[in-house]
Parts: structure tokens; C-alpha cells; sequence
DNA sequence: ACAATTTAGGACCAATTGGTCCAAAAAAAG
DNA sequence: CTTTTTTTGGACCAATTGGTCCTAAATTGT
């Protein structure tokens, strides 16, 4: 039977992005995939490609739906200071959360494939700068608010928390201890003051 | 032939580790692995029973031989917060080493496998374990040589340097970049002032 | 030198892998 | 209603997956 015509590949991307990001590339099948994505092996290949070009185009889709969800907070009627607080925050909850312990999919991709996958690799660089640079946007804000000292390098701190923030992910996959990972984004943001 | 009796289990798990480490755990096919091990098929069922349990036993191997070099580390004549310093540089300069990519064997599997691996994420948990309490033990020795404030928790440090650490190696991954790196371990040294 | 014990090579297994292809069915166009 | 275009399900593919098993060879103990 005919693909029905309201087909959405943006709606099976992210169903493909789904499930990479709970299983890992190698781990995820074309059958997991073709099963979350609702279409036939024959439209899959047609209209993807391969499984690895799939997987270089969920991590575009993770890329832009990240994007809009980090600057939907960092446009938020706050102190910049408060918000990168609150991205903290909410990592922490996430990692704590039943089935959050996904961590972001930017940072498995990085650990899984990065160092035999070029393409991927790239993709995931630019991700990492989207994060970078909302960073760097908040603390320059923050700068202007008098909540971070000047004296420090924005685009360092920036990366620092981006940094930051992935090591929390890490630690949260072996140990989702709430407390713990607590402790660390508090000590982590202390390097603002 | 018969295996010969000079045969080391303790270095065919180095080799399993060492593929382990490089490719993953999916990744790494029983090919890849009876080939490092220098073994029969039937050997390697015979001696230690399935993939998964030597991919079990990789992780403890590492978690001996990393104890070992960071506690000769922690050991050295020199100050507790020269050390952890020392310990955050030789992880920036092994990720931007040519074949030092892999990162922490230890930071890949909590990132691959732990989220459905209940007896790898233990095995993990305690690996990192191992590193907080190295953390812990330096930055306590830190505060009696009066380098480090007194008024800081050392667990909660000890926590933080090593949720720092991983996420260096994350962002090493995907952005081998010398300065960068340097930069994000040089402010996640600042939490110890 | 011989028997008992280990160990290895590799044939074999069913299941699964990513991927191709085509006949048939559905939708769109006329 | 017929033709053309899409899109489908699923048969099929060779290769590989993790794993078992049996025979033959090498080592060990006597």
C-alpha cells in the first residue's frame, strides 16, 4: 500500500532520532528503525538513503529542536545568570528523571561514533557550538548585568559550561544520584562568581 | 595446537579492553576480540563465556590498571592541588594526542552501555567511585597543606573534578582542540580557590 | 614412551545484519 | 474509467552476528 500522503519526514526523523538516542547507533537495527518510523524498508531506502544517513540527519533534527529549546530559555524575562542556573537545573532533573537518563544526544553521539565517524563528528562539533554559543550569549549578558565578573573570558566560560554540562550527563548515566549531581552543578557554577 | 603455556589471562583482558576501548562495546565483533586475544573461538567460550563477561572483566581490568597509575600519581612529592592540576593536564594533552581520542574507557561505557546494562553500569558506578575517592583523598591532603579552602565540602569537590574531567574527554571527542580544552580545565580548576 | 588431559581449529548453527529489487497496489492525472 | 506515477510489502541477498561442538593436536604426568 501507498505511503499515505500526509507523510511527514520531519515526524519519522524524529522518530529515528528517538531511538538512536536510547540505543546508540550500532545497537539500533533497520527493523527498530523502519518500526519507529512507521514506512516500509523500500520507502526507507527510496527516500534516506542508508541507516548512517539517517543518523546524520537526527542529529541535524536534534540540533535545530535543541536550538529551539535553549533559546526559548535563554529569551526568558530572567537574569542571564539565573537562566544558566536554571539549563543546569533542569540537565540534573532530566538525568533523574524515569527515562531521562538518555543524557543529550549530542554528547552520546560525541562518545559513541565521533572518533570513527567523521561526518557524524562534524555535525556533532557544530552542536556542541550551538550550546557554546548560547553560553557565550548568557554570560555576556550576565557580564552586562554585573552578575559574572568581566574580568573573565566569555567565549572560555562558555565553553567551560558546555563542558560542564556534558560531564554531569556522564555522571548521571552510571549514578542518577539527585544529591550528588546536584553538588556538582553548584561547584560548577561557582566558577561565574 | 594447543594454547601455549606461557598463555596470560591478565593480558588477553588488556587486549580485549584495549578493543573495547577503541571501538566500543557494540562495535566490537568476536573477531575483533579472539583476534587482539590471540585465542581460539573455543578457547575464548572455554575460558571466559560469552562476550559480555569478558566485556565485564575489560572494565574491571581497567579499573585496576587506572587505579594503579592514578594512585602512583597521587603518591608523587608534590602538592595535593599541583597534582590534580597535573592529573587534569595529562587529559587534555592524551585527547589531543594522536590515538588518545578514545578518551576514558570508563566515560564510554557509562555512555553506551549503562542505561541497559545493569551489571556494566555497577561495574562503572564503581569505577568512577575510584576516581572521586582519588579526587577526595587529594583535595583533603590539599586543604591540610592550606592550598585549598577548608570551607569547601571535599566530597562535593572530589565529586565535581571528576564530572569535570568526563566532561573534557565529551568535548575532546568531538573538538580535539588543544587551547580549548586547556581553557575548560584551567576554570575548573578555579572551583578549588 | 605412553596415557591422560588440555587446548585449538574450524565446521556448523540459527538468527540477524544492512541493503536490493520487483510485482502489486494505491494514488494522481487524464 | 484508464493510464501513469508513487509507494508499498516482502522475497531475496550475501555477509556477519554470537555461540556450540567435535575432532585432532599439543602438552602434561607417569
Amino acid at each position: 500500500m501507498a505511503r499515505p500522503r500526509e507523510f511527514d519526514t520531519t515526524e519519522a526523523l524524529n522518530e529515528a532520532m528517538q531511538v538512536f538516542w536510547t540505543k546508540g547507533f550500532e545497537a539500533t537495527s533497520l527493523n527498530d528503525l523502519i518500526g519507529a518510523m512507521k514506512l516500509s524498508k523500500s520507502s526507507f531506502y527510496d527516500t534516506f538513503g542508508s541507516k548512517h544517513e539517517v543518523f546524520l540527519a537526527a542529529i541535524e533534527h536534534y540540533k535545530k529542536t535543541m536550538t529551539a529549546q535553549v533559546s526559548a530559555v535563554s529569551e526568558l524575562d530572567a537574569l542571564a545568570r539565573k537562566l544558566i542556573g536554571s539549563l543546569f537545573e533542569r540537565a540534573v532533573e532530566r538525568m533523574t528523571e524515569e527515562g531521562g537518563r538518555r543524557g543529550c544526544f549530542l554528547n552520546n553521539c560525541a562518545v559513541e561514533v565521533a572518533l570513527h565517524d567523521p561526518a557524524a563528528a562534524k555535525l556533532i562539533g557544530g552542536g556542541f557550538g550551538i550550546m557554546e554559543d548560547t553560553f557565550f550569549a548568557l554570560v555576556q549578558r550576565g557580564q552586562t548585568e554585573g552578575e559574572i565578573d568581566t574580568d573573565k573570558d566569555p567565549r572560555a566560560l562558555a565553553r567551560y559550561l558546555t563542558s560542564s554540562l556534558n560531564g554531569i550527563m556522564v555522571m548521571g548515566k552510571a549514578n542518577p544520584d539527585r544529591e550528588a549531581l546536584s553538588d556538582i552543578a553548584r561547584i560548577a557554577l561557582t566558577a561565574l562568581d
